[in-house]
RNA sequence: GCGCCCGUAGCCCAAUGGCAGAGGCACCAGGUUUAGGUCCUGGCCAGUGAGAGUUCGAAUCUCUCCGGGCGCACCA
């Protein structure tokens, strides 16, 4: 297409539009280059916000500011603007903000590398995506831009951060650790995957730490209950991740008295889900690197317990998580009471109990768990069934039954067979005893969001010796960063921070005496958990976001981005809203209306990498096909879900297609403004249903779906043109018109052109929504089948609001009918008018 | 181990219980063209992963199996 376009190049910067007989393609270049400036000096995206017209905000995943926009990007942005841009031709008034998580640990990396400081980086890579995005022609209201890394911004992130202290939400506690030796910080437990750093894949290790929490466990059972507003328009696979994250697991609390090696007797609260097969529990298995197993060893027993214990901190988290790895444990050397029966039982130590879950200790019940059992076979500990599924019994056969069955050797739930009323008799007996209460358990833990580096929000805090924790007065926010830069910010597994001495020296706000700032800085998933409240008023000084604005735009009607955010990013922002929502900031408690997660786009059937070899650059791809053709392969590769392989697609054909849409544009002869009534009937109609059709397409986001219905409306616009009523006819003009407004969603600039070709002044984004006349979408006549035994035999030309009984007769008049049923009874008879009979016989 | 999703032409994908094919890629042929490409026209190609069930009727609903993908995972 570059190779003889000199001519068209030169018509299209004349802009004197070439005729069908000079040309047949346009310069994709010299098009964009063209309507880039005049968009930008129209300003048409920035909504009114007056409320004249329906309001809704399009939220669009922000990017961290890596390097140049990737094709990731590009396919996420084409199906998000393909909203946007439909909702403005609707007649909304929306708001498609955009700006950048600019907080990170790539940037400190870099600058590091580099010797600078880590703005540089950033701000430098900001510019270059912004550019992209220009250039790539997504509608955002360039207005609202924010980057979480401004002063402004962070100003606010610590802001909330007290407010949340406030509320008991923020506290630092001294604790075990998720620890990356590489990134040289701690990390969340959502940040740890497989046991390695999310982040760059390091092996993650403990530590002890005094670290910064937010107790997201006080909202799990409503971040959980919430999902029924979500339910149907999020994705099922992203509420079952975050119902997954959360794991509510109902059960009970059980008292077991554990006789210490001193006389004494501790009274220990496991937590089960079984509480039915207490009878079952014949031994009680501590988690071994809790405190409490030290705490209730026998004295004789404390060398072997330190023993496993180092043997257990060698093995890493990866081989902890390997499958099918045999049981290990040490005997603590002290008994229990369980108190249902009075029975002394054994109190082990082991890995495979997991301190920060539940109490840290559990009853073991070997013929009913699994893991249990295998503990017991180790060890040769009892195994006693209490519940009798039919099943052989798992003492001989190694294979523990969970399932219902008949109670057995269980006092009062002997003979019971419903496991539902087996726990509740036990939880009831249980409370009546005063020896445990039925209770529920979440695998949720606390957010860990203090980090050891130095490119983030400083936590507003200040250390005194006087006074303590003490918080950083509003009127003193920003707590900004001091300017270090290259080496200064080495890992150095404290805060960078710290080494900043004069920054770290300050007065205490409460007594005045000398104090230190906290040195860590908060995790970057802090700062994306309400930027999208802070669009709404960017430039708001009197709080995070103007609730007023807030009130008018969120929550966001459309959230569109990555599944990789599937668990973080949207469960640490559903609960900021709960607590701004507590805190009387926010009339709603849901931030995201709908939620769109676009797939990836792959290349040769395997994620993009620099090790493969198969990245595809989007820079040369827009070279290559321009802006739009680009655009149009993504949104039409198949459901904004899956994931697009790049190989599939043919980027050629989609500017083969534009150019195909262009050429109508030029052959329409009648003028601009034509009444299209009395056109072409049959264009006409198909220029209708396609419209009507587009708009339910859209509304569920079948995008792909919709421009094959708008390329078979430029195939019949073309055959109209060439061999039907020719090119003067009014529908071929309404057809073009059509084209051109629904092409405008996918690819702007190729609309754009059409549109000023049709005569009509820029911006055909703005034009409107076509109307749909619904006395054209009604067919002449329809096609009826016949089927005999399901079997179609017959098609019928029937008008479409023939009645069932018309179309019966007239379908058992019909010859090959006749012949099918070659004189058999018929026994049944279905009629859909109008589009089917079927006939049994 | 628990949970979820997906298998339709050579390929990407439509068909929301009613004629399996809308659209595209690739391929083939004809027209246009000095030629190639572009452009226009036409064509080729599967019985829906396998089996069973429900139904007048199943790609679509149910079950089992096979294949592929994803999430969580010693969570008591």
């Amino acid at each position: 297409m570059h190779a003889d376009s000199q001519e068209e190049q030169q018509v299209a910067e004349s802009g004197t539009g070439p005729t069908v007989e000079e040309t047949t393609t346009y310069e994709v270049e010299a098009v964009q280059q063209k309507w880039r400036p005049v968009w930008e000096s129209l300003d048409c995206f920035r909504p009114a916000d007056d409320g004249s017209r329906e309001r809704r905000y399009a939220l669009t995943m922000f990017p961290y500011p890596s390097g140049d926009l990737h094709m990731g990007h590009a396919e996420v942005m084409a199906l998000h603007d393909v909203l946007a841009r439909y909702w403005w031709q609707r007649g909304y008034d929306v708001m498609n903000p955009i700006g950048w998580d600019s907080f990170g640990l790539p940037a400190e990396n870099a600058a590091i590398r580099r010797d600078e400081h880590p703005a540089t980086y950033t701000y430098a890579n900001i510019e270059t995506q912004a550019e992209s995005f220009r250039r790539y022609g997504v509608s955002f209201d360039w207005s609202r831009r924010l980057h979480t890394s401004d002063p402004e911004y962070y100003r606010w992130t610590q802001w909330l951060f007290l407010r949340f202290r406030e509320r008991g939400l923020a506290y630092r506690k001294f604790s075990p650790v998720n620890w990356c030796p590489v990134d040289q910080t701690v990390l969340a437990n959502e940040q740890v995957v497989q046991g390695m750093c999310e982040r760059c894949g390091a092996e993650v290790t403990k530590r002890e730490l005094s670290q910064w929490y937010f107790k997201v466990t006080d909202y799990a059972q409503r971040l959980l209950d919430d999902m029924g507003q979500l339910e149907g328009k999020w994705p099922d696979r992203v509420l079952a991740m975050q119902r997954n994250w959360i794991g509510r697991s109902e059960g009970a609390h059980v008292d077991f008295d554990i006789a210490l090696a001193s006389g004494e007797t501790r009274t220990v609260t496991v937590f089960t889900t079984r509480p039915d097969t207490l009878h079952g529990a014949t031994f009680m298995v501590v988690a071994a690197d809790a405190k409490l197993a030290a705490e209730v060893c026998a004295p004789e027993r404390r060398e072997a317990l330190e023993d496993y214990l180092a043997d257990v901190r060698r093995a890493s988290d990866i081989d902890r998580l390997a499958t099918d790895r045999p049981k290990s444990g040490v005997d603590l050397g002290v008994t229990a009471v369980n108190p249902v029966n009075g029975e002394q039982i054994a109190v082990w130590a082991s890995d495979y109990v997991l301190a920060d879950y539940g109490t840290g200790v559990i009853m073991a019940v070997p013929a009913h768990d699994q893991r249990d059992l295998d503990f017991a076979r180790a060890f040769d500990l009892p195994v006693r069934r209490v519940v009798d599924t039919g099943e052989e019994n798992p003492e001989e056969s190694g294979v523990a039954t969970t399932g219902d069955g008949t109670y057995v050797s269980s006092g009062d739930l002997d003979g019971l067979t419903d496991k539902a009323t087996g726990i509740a008799r036990t939880i009831e007996k249980l409370e009546a005893d005063d020896h445990g209460t039925g209770t529920v358990n979440f695998r949720l833990r606390d957010w860990l969001l203090s980090r050891q580096r130095f490119w983030g929000a400083p936590i507003p805090i200040v250390h005194c010796e006087a006074c303590g924790e003490v918080a950083v007065p509003d009127d003193q926010l920003p707590v900004e960063l001091p300017d270090l830069r290259g080496a200064d910010l080495k890992p150095k597994g404290t805060s960078p921070l710290a080494a900043a001495e004069d920054w770290v020296a300050t007065t205490c706000p409460s007594c005045g005496g000398p104090a230190a700032r906290d040195t860590d800085t908060m995790d970057t998933f802090v700062d994306s958990s309400w930027y999208f409240l802070r669009y709404c008023s960017p430039d708001f000084t009197e709080g995070p976001f103007d609730p007023e604005a807030v009130r008018r735009w969120m929550p966001a009607a459309q959230y569109v981005g990555g599944v990789e955010h599937a668990i973080l990013h949207l469960l640490y922002s559903r609960f900021f809203t709960k607590v701004l929502h507590d805190m009387g900031m926010l009339d709603f408690v849901e931030p995201f209306t709908a939620l769109l997660n676009q797939g990836q786009v792959i290349n040769q059937g395997k994620a993009m990498s620099k090790s493969l070899g198969n990245g595809v650059n989007l820079g040369e791809m827009i070279d290559l096909y321009g802006v739009d053709a680009v655009r149009l392969t993504m949104v039409f590769a198949g459901p904004p879900e899956d994931d697009i392989d790049w190989a599939d697609l043919s980027p050629q054909g989609s500017l083969k297609f534009l150019q195909r849409a262009w050429r109508l544009s030029g052959d329409v002869t009648s003028d601009a403004g034509t009444d299209p009534a009395g056109g072409d009937t049959a264009l006409r109609k198909a220029t209708h249903k396609t419209v009507a059709e587009a708009e339910q397409l859209l509304e569920g986001h079948r995008f792909n779906v919709m421009v094959a219905r708008v390329m078979e409306l430029v195939n019949v616009t073309r055959k109209a043109v060439d061999s039907g009523c020719g090119p003067a006819d009014p529908a071929v003009r309404e057809a073009a018109e059509t084209v051109t407004v629904l092409l405008s969603l996918v690819a702007p600039y190729t609309a754009e052109e059409m549109w000023e070709r049709l005569g009509h002044q820029p911006t055909v984004a703005r034009t409107g929504w076509p109307t749909v006349d619904p006395a054209l979408l009604v067919d002449d006549s329809v096609t009826a089948i016949v089927q005999v035994q399901g079997k179609v035999k017959a098609r019928l030309d029937v008008a479409p609001d023939i009645s069932d009984v018309d179309l019966e007769a007239v379908a058992l008049a019909d010859p090959a009918v006749v012949r099918a049923l070659d004189g058999k009874e018929i026994r049944k008879v279905i009629v859909r008018a109008p589009k089917l009979v079927n006939l049994v016989v």
